[in-house]
DNA sequence: ACTGCACATTGACCTAGGATAAGAACTAGC
DNA sequence: GCTAGTTCTTATCCTAGGTCAATGTGCAGT
């Protein structure tokens, strides 16, 4: 067919059937941000869930004091989206920019909700992507309850080591929760520890 | 038909079709359970969601420090899951537990999972119950990450201000991700202020 | 190669909330 | 109503992490 990373992703998870992956395929867009350029502004409403091809993604929320929170970073192969404003049709109360230069394919919702109707294989790709969700989002929250920025730090580490690489620090600091120079000060710790 | 919160729930949510809601029914179960005991423990693997007909549960986890963390609190017409643990067939980390005496009902998922592929309500319906989960996953997210203890617990009177009344403190305060001695602090400032 | 800017480190200080302990106030079971 | 276990408050002290400010370092654009 061809040798993007959506298609693998598609046919692994959802099927080989060619009639079906075509008909998806064809309700889908692709398109490029620049390094720096958004997605999606905080107010606007989220229309699609990005599909990453190539390059990086963050996404984030900017509180009443004016901090920057990530919530997720979305590398090759990975979805994001704001499920809440695209379901409710409300507007998104997050950011969502380009880390590095990133193709994406948009993947329209509720044409998603529609296809899940009339063949399961859609029904049971778009649960398991809910239910993977769901799973991250509580990792997450155990994660800020009960965690240390030092253990935040090595898990985000045995969980992302490919994103340590490709990510400022500034960010994995916004990611975990702390500011950047207690991260500083926790990878200072860490050598200390390992020397 | 009859006059169960549960009845009237699904009525509202999925529609009045007298056939699909009886199908349904047919396939959940009812169970009560006592003031403190588990409907669900650590490890055990969960297989259904609980709807709340009367009473309170809360759902929490233990850390490896031993600290509890209240995830969620589900009273009367609320749905309770490891959606996780019944999703993926996985452990659970959670634990579930009856904070008053409890009436519930029990809806297998996978059979839900079944309706759905037949009848579109259904999935519409679990939709929504997974959409709204999300959405409060990510506020909690939010919550932990941007606010402080005072704003948390001020966030909490406003979402749940039943709940204030029927939950001890010292699991608000493990629900608001702090102890009971800071959130003492925190409600005699506010007398303070509000005097 | 030079400049500028974004990112990272370090240090001094501060503060929200944790830990511990002890007493006060409820509540349930007899 | 009495007793015993919870739950709640208060006080003291402590620590993780935040804030602020200064200095370093790397790298993109000209």
């Amino acid at each position: 067919m061809n040798n993007l990373r959506f298609t693998t992703y598609l046919t692994s998870n959802i099927g080989t059937d060619k009639a079906v992956l075509e008909q998806l395929l064809s309700h889908c867009s692709i398109r490029e941000f620049k390094k720096g350029e958004f997605l999606l502004s905080q107010g606007e409403k989220c229309r699609y869930s990005f599909f990453v091809e190539r390059g990086l993604l963050r996404q984030f929320s900017i509180d009443d004091k004016g901090k920057e929170h990530i919530i997720q970073f979305a590398p090759e192969n990975w979805f994001m989206s704001d499920r809440e404003s695209v379901y409710f049709d409300r507007p998104s109360s997050y950011f969502m920019q380009a880390l590095e230069d990133t193709v994406t394919f948009l993947l329209d919702e509720n044409l998603f909700l529609e296809l899940s109707k009339s063949d399961t294989a859609f029904l049971e790709f778009n649960n398991r992507l809910l239910h993977n969700h769901i799973r991250h989002l509580q990792r997450r929250i155990t994660q800020l309850q009960s965690a240390t920025a030092e253990e935040r730090y090595l898990d985000f580490i045995r969980m992302y080591p490919d994103l340590l690489l490709r990510v400022p620090q500034i960010f994995v600091a916004s990611y975990l929760g702390i500011t950047p120079e207690s991260l500083s000060r926790v990878r200072k710790e860490l050598a200390r520890k390992n020397r």
